[in-house]
Order: structure tokens, then sequence, then C-alpha cells
DNA sequence: TTTTTTCTGGAATGACCTGTCAAATAAATT
DNA sequence: AATTTATTTGACAGGTCATTCCAGAAAAAA
């Protein structure tokens, strides 16, 4: 039921979304919404922490736990870039519209989205570790601001994700993202 | 007047963005907006275009005709990262917003903020181009991907500026692309 | 000064918004 | 079967939304 929410959240965000659309979206009546979720508000709020734990968390789990934490960070990356280009599904990520559409004027949200970014942080952060204790990528390499400018990266094909992007330039991002993991 | 309303879309956004603000922030009547404008659906697309040439290829003309375009892309970022940490002016790129807020539903903004993403990849391809003609760069430096991947990156920190972002996190994105272009 | 244009404030429109009722209906439990 | 518990329904409140119309004030042009 959360999941149908955040559909419709996550593709016209917070205010072009309604309760009337919310309704029929996730098959319930005005009344049991505010039953079950208090208020418009509330209701976001608990799609945010669903989409972190249900879309955030999965995208990245075969990051965490991979034998090759370089090559897995980089599928992550072309996975993100082949979401770009199928115009069938939701585009981009419910977190980083939130961020535009919100985050400045709402602090509830700024607190819920920073704690998706810095989640997705760590996770860079610690796989670019790992790939440097594998000798994966260079010696030099200096792991956190490199695993800020993924996490940035992430973002952009985020925002790009919401239009019509051409491959190459999706995969020229990839591309630039695997270069800069080289040895 | 236009540079007024652009201020409001900026902050706000489209839709939290209503007439009776436009009016008090633009200084004129309901009515001068609509004589003038056609409806805020107009209004807004002249802001996009506006912000465009204002803002857009204000910030990138140090780009365009720098005797070093290495430096000049470098700055450029240091530009941004700096504008993210500044909490008191309007934060993060209208472009952006509106992409994640609007482009997917609505073929006008669409069309104008990819006229905007593509003005950013030339201006970054041909100052890539001539990093590498005078020897800034490697010479082995793919010049189209890494103009994706600097308009890319320039996306992922216009949406980090949305939020309370440490000074840290968007020096590490800077660091990152010096290293990208380095020699 | 007169005419024309431009702008204003106010009211009205119709549609939509979030949120709240109390009554009706359905489900589940005893 | 009877009673309690959920859920739906539809109406309603109080706002706000974008947009239009209009009469009068102000400004500009003649």
């Amino acid at each position: 039921m959360l999941d149908e929410a955040m559909r419709e959240f996550w593709t016209r965000g917070y205010h072009a979304t309604s309760i009337p659309k919310l309704e029929s979206a996730m098959g319930i009546s005005r009344q049991s919404i505010y039953d079950s979720f208090d208020s418009k508000q509330s209701l976001f709020l608990q799609v945010l922490k669903h989409y972190h734990r249900n879309v955030i968390i999965k995208n990245l789990a075969s990051i965490a736990d991979a034998e090759s934490p370089k090559q897995a960070i980089c599928q992550y990356f072309a996975a993100r870039a082949e979401d770009a280009l199928n115009n069938g599904e939701i585009q981009g990520c419910l977190v980083t519209n939130s961020i535009a559409e919100l985050a400045q004027h709402n602090k509830a949200v700024c607190d819920q989205t920073n704690i998706t970014l810095q989640y997705m942080k760590k996770v860079f952060q610690d796989s670019v570790t790992r790939a440097k204790e594998l000798k994966e990528v260079s010696q030099n390499i200096d792991v956190e601001s490199t695993a800020d400018l993924l996490v940035n990266s992430a973002q952009g094909l985020f925002v790009l994700s919401r239009m019509n992007v051409t491959k190459s330039s999706v995969t020229g991002v990839v591309k630039q993202i695997e270069r800069l993991l080289a040895k």
C-alpha cells in the first residue's frame, strides 16, 4: 500500500500528488488514509522511509557484499544508466526529487533525505576502502572524496533520468566513473 | 521583473509558487501579470529562458574565454561548491529543480531545460578540447564523456545545494573533478 | 487639456485542495 | 445470530488555486 503511494509521489512529486489520486492509487478511501497515516505530510515521510528501505538499500545491496567492490560500483552506475533509458518505468529517484522540491523549506524531509545520502556515502566509502585493500584501485585514491563524487554522480544521473536523455550521455558518465576508479 | 519571478520559482518551485506570491514579489498586480505573460505556465517558461540567459550563461562565461580552460572548469566547480555552502542566497539551480519537479510530465519544460543542459555540455566540451590542445589534460582523455560527467556533476552539486551539505562533501566533489582533469 | 493607454483593487468564477464528520456498510469475532 | 470492530461513503468545512471581468485611478501621449 505504501508501495502504491510511493509510485505516485515518485512520478509526480509531492505537490502534484493529491489525496484523491492517492485514494485510487492505494485502493483505499480517503478516511482510511487519514486513519492510517494522519496527514499527507506524514504519509509522505513514511513513503520516504519506505523508499529508503525498499529501493535505495536494495539497489545498493550488491555493492555491500560483492567480491569485487570496484566492479560492483561500476555495475551499480551502469544499472542506474540503464534505468535512465528505460522509459517504461518510473524515472529518477524519489529522494533526489524530494530534495529539489522540498528539502529547503521542510526540515523533516531534509532530515530524512539526509539519512539516505549519508547511507549512500557510507556504502561507497566502505566499498572503495575494500577496493583499495584489494588493490583494485590506485593506492593513492582518496576514499572519502571519491565517495562524495560517487554520491554526487548518482544524484546527477537521477536528475538526468527525469528527461529525454541520450544513451551516449549516460554511458559517458559511467565511462568516466570507471576511469576515476582505474588503477 | 522577470528577475523577481525567477527568484520565487527558484526557491519554492513551480507548484509552491502561487500567483499572489508572484504579485508581491514582482510588485505588479495580478491583472498585469496575465496581461504581460498570459498564464502562470507561460510566465514560468519565460523565467526558464531568463534564467538560462542570466544565470547559466553568466556562470559559464568565464569558461568560454579562459586562458587556462582546465583551471576555468575547476574554478567553475569551486564556485558552485561555494554557492552550495552560502546559506544566505538562493540554493541550487532552477533548471535542475524544474527537471526534477516537472520535466517528466511537461514537454515545454523538458524542451527548455534540455536546451540548457546541451548548452552546458557544449561549453564543457569546447573547453576540454582546448585543454587537450594546450596539453593541460591527458592526451588520452575522451572529450565527450568527460563533458557528460561534468554536466552530470554540476547537476549533482545543484541537488546537494538544496540541503544542509557539509563543506567537506562538496570540496570532495571538486577535488575528484580536479583529479579527473589531471594530466 | 484631452485622449488614450496602462495599471489597480476588488469581486466573482469554478475547480481543486486538505482535512473532518456522522451515517451506512461490511468483516470479524463472540 | 448478535455484537463488536473496520472500512467506506458522501457530504461538508474552510481554504487556496488559476483565471477572468470590470470599474475606476493613474500615467503617458496627443
